[in-house]
DNA sequence: TTTAAAAATTGATATATGTCAGTCTTTTGG
DNA sequence: CCAAAAGACTGACATATATCAATTTTTAAA
């Protein structure tokens, strides 16, 4: 990209793909050195786009790769002994999905594209063995799946303690703060999952999932249209979930 | 112990607590060198032991340290906005907390002791540093937080999709397990926490906890007086949760 | 573009679990 | 050892959300 190349590393000797992806901001443990990047970046498999229902990996396969999304979005779920779909996550662009994989060397749930995605392949030995080198890479990983744990305990909270209105809320906002921080909107953006998948995923049932969003946009704290979301009253969602969401609060201390 | 030193590592130059600490084969990568094990035991404190109530670290203190539980349990929860304790989790003798911690260097969560409770403090800076002289080493650290991570992805599957009878028969399995690979009995042991607590982590109201554990009692599948459960009919409360925990299922493969 | 299939919405009803209240039991501190 | 407090249990009732069913809208395929 053009604008990408048009900010501040434009003078760089730089010669990796990381480094002039859009994302590297967000992926790239922030201070490594031009070196490392470069470092990191061999080891990186750009894949060939999933399309919309495409399996990234199967719970039960081998682990062998964490994967950054560049673009699109996934979903990771297990399947239940009763055959039932559980969602336990949803992964988008800049995030790694994967991690759950090292314990047993298998990944205990499977990753499906939502859209059409994009993502980029890590093969975890190699960043494992790179991280030997390059410590503020190994704390960077330390502290992505540290976040993971947290954002987990976080879900767990609100699948525990939260009634249906404030989990919906809850999803909304944390998308949205999600989208904020790629640089789009944090206001207007388009749900890549069905209302099935928010209810699979917040324990809901979908009539509850639509229900809520219809008195949502009754209320006018939002807009719908299809997927297409506008939260128009984002305060009021903020009070509605008592916001300081726990592991945020901490970091706007 | 005299009984620990009457074993194979009888004849073992070492002299490190951890060597001779009883939760060493659980606690302790299995494959590090002796020497290895040396230069861990000398970042390690032993803390004297906390009484019930005490807290070990508070939401919003500066992160330091991990913590292995020596003997004893405790909780983790966080308050949320409203006021109200929120559990994370339940931590066993040999099992690691805090690592919540580490991604904005402020533990996310509380932890008190439920009973009378010894811990190892681990420097998490030290640990890290050790890390990167001993492979093996960081490798079990990775394995420990993915574990973790795929543990509460298991706890999001009960929250959002089981029933009360099949939350708690899941967290008695659960305890069982983990009593189980310490050594203990997987069918008697003794509840640390509250039926309070158990409800507040599983979702329920004490009410309802009390209600099942009755019912059951009743059914013949345990044997109940007071905190002392024993589990009569494993079979049975194992097909109850459709047995296959996914993580654990997966480690059966 | 047309048609079939999938997803979303809405209403009526059922139900699991929460809430409230009272009693009994265990734990704890003096 | 006793008294007070905390925890546990049980029943009656309330309610949030699930389930069932029917309709409308959207998406995907031919």
């Amino acid at each position: 990209m053009s604008v990408a190349l048009n900010n501040a590393r434009f003078n760089s000797k730089l010669t990796s793909q990381c480094q002039n992806c859009s994302l590297s901001a967000l992926c790239l443990p922030i201070s490594l050195a031009d070196d490392d990047v470069n470092r990191l970046d061999q080891i990186i498999e750009r894949k060939k786009p999933l399309k919309k229902g495409d399996i990234l990996f199967r719970q039960g396969d081998e682990f062998e790769s964490v994967y950054a999304v560049r673009t699109g979005t996934l979903k990771t779920f297990n399947i239940t002994n009763s055959g039932e779909e559980q969602i336990t996550g949803f992964y988008c662009p800049s995030e790694l999905l994967g991690l759950s994989g090292i314990d047993k060397n298998i990944y205990p749930v499977s990753a499906k594209a939502l859209e059409t995605t994009t993502v980029c392949e890590i093969p975890f030995s190699h960043l494992e063995q790179l991280s030997e080198q390059i410590p503020t890479l190994k704390h960077q990983l330390f502290k992505v799946m540290s976040r993971k744990i947290c954002d987990d305990q976080q879900m767990m909270v609100l699948l525990g303690k939260k009634n249906a209105d404030e989990k919906v809320a809850s999803l909304l906002l944390n998308l949205s703060a999600r989208f904020k921080k790629r640089g789009y909107s944090a206001t207007s953006f388009r749900l890549a999952m069905s209302r099935g998948e928010i209810g699979n995923y917040l324990g809901l049932a979908v009539e509850t999932v639509s229900r809520v969003i219809t008195r949502f946009q009754k209320n006018g704290m939002i807009q719908v249209d299809g997927k297409e979301i506008s939260i128009i009253d984002l305060d009021q969602m903020q009070k509605l979930i008592g916001m300081s969401e726990d592991c945020d609060k901490i970091e706007s201390i």
